[in-house]
DNA sequence: GATGTCACG
DNA sequence: GACGTACGTGACATCA
């Protein structure tokens, strides 16, 4: 029986404007802007891969817009009248785009006064009527009318969006537009589009218009509807605006019925004939491309297509990321190669190895997650790509019937290890090294030089993951992102769930490949990201800031902080009794029980029983029951909201302070370590977990209490310094706000300074009010987000953002030089040129581009605020040292704070030291128009520091 | 696993 | 005009 027929239909067009957008401005060796063409050239090779598979295309024609004027044109001059002319170095790769298709040996179609969207319609009617499969390749919210599941003698017609990776048919059609495909029209003739010009119905947005169509069953209906709605500003609208809708609807719609130019079994696949295509890749200077073809095909005169033989690599999805550098040469994963070391001779060559290599990479393998905790069960080392092998420390222990396996005891083989770990001519590279620092440290063993090769990943790719396709720097997805490989996971070794084991009770050849592997795919990221950095222009950040900061951060978690068992005991005490009478009169107001901590109950209970006026939202249905909703109840009178708040908040300290704290003292040290994240926040700042300390309460006197329990050991103190305003100083600075630095200069309350540059005079209102608006500047501002915060309308908090511009010019000016540089670049920059991109900041999608705009503001300022601190830390120990102070500890980080642990008596002598460390962190590097002032306090307890 | 809520800078 | 309109995080409880 013959296999279906599956037809693939790109929107080549659509694709190359999304490609543009997404990808550097890279030229070929004649200096053509091909940036564009790469992208698609990717997209192509990767639909040419998945020739073979079940879902795969047997037929596959590229569809274009040969010119901007359609019949929809005659019928709507206006019709994508407002677009603007593609970019300048878009132009000129308009026709490479042709030249990219025939490389491949593939149908290109395109009609004048067609646009390509009629002509996709048309060809995927035509095939499904015949019961081919089709694929549409494109993610045009137009195209999803044709979506359609098929029965026995129609074909299915789905979607594929090759950026996202994903599949779009019912489901996601049913998701964006809350109808089946047919009512897609009509929903888009309620809502318009403003990019292809529109109309729709003014004032009507793709909520509304999907409600409408539920409701009433299609656009006529609804529009028939209006005259019996309550009188309303939809209704007017709906009335008013009829025959717009009505023109949109034939605009929306797509002709399925256009002549065919070719016929469908012209687009049959059979391989893509390697000689044109190799052509197309060198002149183009695409050597990544070219080498997988050349490692594809083998022999030139044998194979000839592009089949699953050899895959196209992510390493070509990670150029398409942006990467510019190829993947060098290296050969393919081989497990096999990987030695398991059970001997003394064996690891003694292998030590010889590393000496010779100078680079190596060092993965350990623990009986668990928690660093201070973890027990050593084995190291893996790798010294070039597949020379990688296995240390086996401590397998068979735990399962005492099993045989323990022959390796080398732990303290001889740490011994032997020692003197590569510990010298300073043989790099040692780790994927998150710190956890390895921890673990190898609590066995006397101090790993240094080190590399990172997450924290690289970080330098350079910061903020640059999309949904669907992941933009974390773990090792795997860095591993199938820049090596095209996936190594073995975690569970596939250890199982999952109840089934797991722990490793040191993976038998020891699994072991070996799995952690061998890990060594060997670090090595191989370090070769291919590390030189990035220079030509990206990582190094700064990395060298001198990150990479020295790691085993600084190793030593604060080691360190950890004591915390007061008994008094946290007493408080969790305290406040279950609290709750427990709280909720005897909760119940009671309400008349019945139930879940408190239950948003959906308390929803209920608040809104439907009890009757208080209140929204529901989101897609979800449920009620709003956060905090600013009943405080809102509150003032109405409702003294349940009230002790819900109360509730709320005992019960918050109570699980994630009081009690969860005591679980996490380490039974060994007494004390609680934390867990610093360096690529946590995308901004550069680190992150806290397991437990976070880094947001613990203080901002409430109930929540304080919280602060007290964590205590300096006996004999000591907690000293606290904290950066006093350092976001607004560096906006002054960045921005070149004159009078803000005047007032930091002076040294004057910043808050009432700009209530006195906006108000005239300072009051308790004013000097709140200014504060607010300063920290919306910091935020990146609108005028609906101020108004809510202060209270007032829209009109009157843009009036206020006016006034701050006016009086604070700067502000303004960065603000949009930051939006355009972004805008152009793809990242924004640190005062130390920390990156973070925003692949979203040219979003179609309004609300979804304002978001990364603000965040875009948001991230210099904050980002250099985390290069600062950092700094700071990786100086602090040297020169406290270097007065003899080498054994205060810093513990603790807290964005813009630190916090130390000393005997009492160098309280005098530690602080002016901290003080001048953080104070200069910033220099030489930077030298900044306004002074970093530090605020230190020292106490028994950390509430008292403060 | 997603969602809602709330703790911090 | 929508987006319950501010940036960056992590943890917990509930519920499907």
């Amino acid at each position: 029986m013959a296999e279906k027929q599956h037809l693939y239909l790109v929107d080549g067009s659509a694709y190359i404007f999304r490609a543009y957008h997404r990808l550097p401005p890279l030229t070929d060796p004649e200096g053509t802007p091909v940036g564009a063409v790469y992208g698609y050239t990717t997209m192509l090779w990767k639909l040419a891969e998945d020739l073979d598979k079940a879902e795969g295309p047997t037929h596959l024609a590229v569809i274009l817009d040969k010119s901007s004027h359609s019949f929809r044109n005659d019928i709507y001059p206006e019709y994508k009248a407002n677009r603007p002319p593609p970019p300048d170095d878009l132009v000129p790769q308009f026709p490479l785009i042709r030249d990219a298709t025939r490389a491949f040996s593939l149908s290109c179609i395109e009609e004048q006064g067609l646009e390509a969207d009629d002509l996709i319609a048309s060809y995927a009617r035509a095939a499904a009527a015949q019961n081919w499969d089709v694929t549409i390749v494109s993610s045009d919210k137009d195209l999803m009318q044709l979506i359609s599941e098929g029965d026995d003698s129609r074909g299915r017609i789905d979607m594929l969006d090759t950026m996202k990776n994903q599949r779009i048919s019912l489901p996601e059609v049913a998701d964006k537009f809350g109808v089946t495909p047919d009512l897609v029209g009509d929903v888009l003739a309620l809502m318009g589009d403003s990019v292809d010009n529109i109309p729709g119905i003014f004032g009507v947005g793709p909520k509304t218009a999907t409600k409408l169509i539920q409701e009433h069953g299609s656009l006529t209906a609804a529009l028939d509807a209006a005259a019996d709605m309550k009188k309303s500003k939809l209704k007017e609208r709906l009335i008013e605006h009829r025959a717009d809708a009505e023109l949109s609807r034939i605009l929306v719609a797509l002709k399925e019925d256009c002549d065919l130019p070719m016929a469908m079994d012209d687009f049959k696949l059979d391989g893509v004939p390697v000689e044109p295509l190799a052509a197309f890749l060198q002149k183009h200077g695409f050597t990544s491309l070219l080498r997988r073809l050349d490692a594809g095909s083998g022999s030139p005169d044998r194979a000839n297509d592009l089949n699953p033989a050899k895959p196209a690599t992510a390493a070509d999805v990670g150029d398409s990321e942006g990467n510019r550098q190829a993947v060098p040469d290296m050969p393919a994963i081989d497990r096999s190669a990987y030695e398991c070391v059970q001997d003394m001779d064996t690891l003694n060559r292998w030590i010889a190895r590393c000496e010779a290599a100078r680079v190596i990479a060092v993965d350990t393998e623990t009986s668990a997650l928690d660093s201070m905790q973890a027990d050593l069960v084995g190291i893996s080392l790798a010294v070039a790509p597949n020379e990688a092998c296995y240390i086996p420390l401590a397998h068979g222990g735990t399962d005492l019937l099993a045989e323990t396996p022959q390796q080398i005891g732990l303290q001889d083989a740490l011994a032997a290890l020692r003197p590569v770990l510990t010298n300073d001519a043989i790099l040692k590279i780790g994927q998150n090294i710190k956890y390895d620092l921890n673990v190898l440290a609590r066995y006397d063993v101090d790993v240094t030089p080190v590399d990172d090769t997450m924290i690289i990943s970080f330098a350079l790719d910061a903020g640059r993951g999309e949904a669907g396709i992941g933009g974390g720097h773990g090792m795997d997805e860095l591993s199938v992102r820049h090596l095209g490989h996936s190594p073995l996971s975690f569970k596939d070794v250890c199982g999952t769930g109840k089934k797991q084991i722990p490793f040191g009770e993976v038998p020891l050849d699994r072991a070996t490949e799995y952690a061998a592997e890990d060594a060997d795919v670090t090595w191989r990221l370090h070769k291919h990201m590390k030189p990035r950095l220079a030509i990206e222009g990582g190094t700064t950040v990395y060298e001198r800031v990150d990479r020295p900061l790691v085993p600084v951060v190793a030593q604060m978690e080691r360190h950890g902080i004591k915390v007061d068992r008994a008094a946290l005991s007493r408080l969790s005490e305290e406040f279950a009794t609290r709750m427990a009478a709280l909720e005897g009169e909760i119940h009671g107001e309400a008349d019945q029980e139930f879940t408190i901590g239950s948003p959906k109950q308390l929803g209920e209970i608040l809104f439907d029983k009890m009757g208080y006026k209140g929204g529901r939202k989101g897609k979800s249905g449920q009620y709003s029951t956060d905090q600013a909703m009943l405080e809102k109840l509150a003032e109405q009178g409702a003294t349940i909201a009230t002790k819900v708040l109360e509730w709320r908040q005992l019960s918050k300290l109570k699980s994630t302070y009081t009690d969860a704290l005591q679980a996490a003292i380490n039974p060994k040290t007494g004390r609680v370590h934390t867990s610093y994240s360096l690529t946590g926040a995308q901004t550069g700042r680190l992150s806290s977990t397991d437990p976070n300390l880094q947001n613990i309460p203080i901002r409430t006197e109930i929540g304080r209490q919280i602060r007290t329990a964590f205590v300096a050991d006996t004999g000591n103190v907690l000293l606290a310094a904290d950066y006093s305003q350092i976001e607004l100083r560096l906006a002054a600075h960045m921005a070149d706000v004159p009078s803000l630095k005047e007032a930091f200069a002076a040294g004057e309350d910043i808050h009432a300074r700009t209530a006195k540059e906006m108000y005239g005079e300072v009051t308790r209102d004013t000097r709140a009010q200014a504060k607010t608006i300063n920290f919306a500047i910091l935020y990146g501002i609108s005028r609906w987000g101020l108004a809510g915060r202060l209270g007032v309308e829209a009109d009157e908090a843009q009036a206020m953002i006016d006034r701050y511009f006016e009086r604070f010019p700067g502000i303004q000016r960065y603000i949009a030089e930051t939006l355009e540089s972004v805008r152009e670049l793809g990242y924004s920059q640190t005062l130390f040129g920390r990156k973070t991109w925003f692949p979203r900041i040219n979003s179609k999608n309004g609300a979804e581009r304002q978001g990364s705009e603000r965040a875009a503001i948001n991230a210099p300022i904050q980002g250099t605020s985390a290069d600062i601190i950092k700094r700071a830390m990786v100086r602090m120990m040297p020169a406290l040292t270097e007065a003899d102070l080498g054994h205060v500890r810093m513990l603790l980080q807290v964005h813009d704070e630190l916090v130390f642990e000393l005997p009492e008596g160098d309280v005098e002598a530690a602080k002016p030291i901290i003080e001048k460390v953080m104070a200069d962190a910033a220099m030489p590097a930077v030298t900044l128009d306004v002074p970093l002032g530090i605020e230190i306090g020292s106490g028994t307890d950390w509430g008292a520091a403060h």
